[in-house]
DNA sequence: TAGATTGTTAATCGATTAACAATC
DNA sequence: TAGATTGTTAATCGATTAACAATC
């Protein structure tokens, strides 16, 4: 096991090989090589073999991998079961989408409560999520810490719902609004889910040629 | 202007050029060098100046970018002018939401229609949008032909759906569902946006330390 | 003109790939 | 045992940063 520091790029593909790993055990699939799930996931074997080594030796000479530890493995290492617990700040058209839709509980994190302003939902369960009215923020986190926000509320008031976030100690913000969040030195992570960011790069690989 | 290939790590930050350089537009600031646009993207300068390089000179030596300017050459290079037209495949919870809340607009790209299969919406318009059903791709496609279909179908017909649509003439997919499109060597570009991936590794950053 | 700042070339850094001894 | 495949070290490749002549 080493002890350094993990690149970016790597995060970013751990959940690529959770992923895959998971798909391969349901079909049933037993044990794995590097070169195979390199093939399927248009990846280098090296690079397979490499990325692993950051988190530990988890396979086995003229083997190969085991898929079902394997997976347990980058489960493990994704912090999939750390019973990280999430609330949703913005039960709007998005917020409500993600509510109800999203299997939270696939990543290992279990969705405790959504906040809002609307008095048409604030009150009601949706999805089995109860929506509290976003004043009762505070004591509700006091109560029942958190470890994500969920930021789908307007633009105008994300810097300072997510200020209430960090204040209330959560570790991360999983950040879907349109602005960068500026929250230095707070040690909180954010994760920017960025739509227009995206559509714009596809746009931008489909113009290229006339 | 270079004519070399150029990286996705440049890509990527293009759209965050954008968006910073709109918001200096709004704040009505004129011009900037690529040191203060450095430090409030944090980013270095020299890093600016090398990304811009791959497109032309936009720039001028001991006045630096006019703000203007370089967000409109961004806008172009992003392909915003293009006059790209999306239709939406699902009209489920995401697809919904995306139709009524995101700014397609905004990003150069004209979404004319939405296709589903439930007959709860099938012939209405939401917020400016027909909804049609999905036997009706390939008719309207053909009318109407369209450079991006947006996935937002459930995960079994996906690559059946994401078929047609490479099938209709589309150039691009923005692929929210949470598979692995395999739509090799058609030259059609599939730009992923998986929201699960993106909490495992928010969830592995929050993870790390005890 | 003097100061500022560009575009570009060179240097550095980091990530990916290749090679191979170890070993199941 | 022989074949397969690992984990790791070394080589390569690409991206970021630094330096600087050109020039507004």
């Amino acid at each position: 096991m080493k002890k350094q520091k993990v690149s970016s790029a790597v995060i970013r593909r751990l959940p690529r090989y959770y992923r895959h790993l998971n798909d391969l055990h349901l079909a049933g699939v037993e044990r794995i090589s590097s070169s195979a799930l390199g093939k399927s996931m248009g990846l280098t074997a090296s690079q397979i073999r490499q990325d692993l080594s950051c988190f530990g030796e988890f396979g086995q000479q003229g083997y190969g991998y085991n898929v079902e530890s394997l997976r347990g493995e980058v489960s493990d290492i994704l912090g999939m079961n750390r019973g990280h617990t999430a609330v949703i700040l913005g039960a709007g058209n998005l917020g409500r989408a993600l509510l109800e839709n999203f299997h939270f509980q696939r990543s290992g994190v279990t969705l405790a409560a959504a906040f809002d302003v609307s008095p048409d939902i604030v009150g009601r369960t949706l999805s089995g999520v109860p929506v509290y009215h976003v004043d009762q923020l505070e004591p509700y986190l006091k109560e029942s810490p958190a470890s994500i926000g969920v930021l789908t509320v307007p633009r105008g008031v994300a810097n300072a719902i997510a200020a209430r976030l960090v204040a209330g100690g959560v570790k991360g913000i999983w950040n879907f609004t349109n602005i960068e969040l500026r929250l230095d030195s707070t040690g909180v992570i954010i994760e920017d889910v960025h739509f227009a960011d995206s559509l714009l790069s596809l746009s931008y690989m489909i113009s290229e040629e006339p």
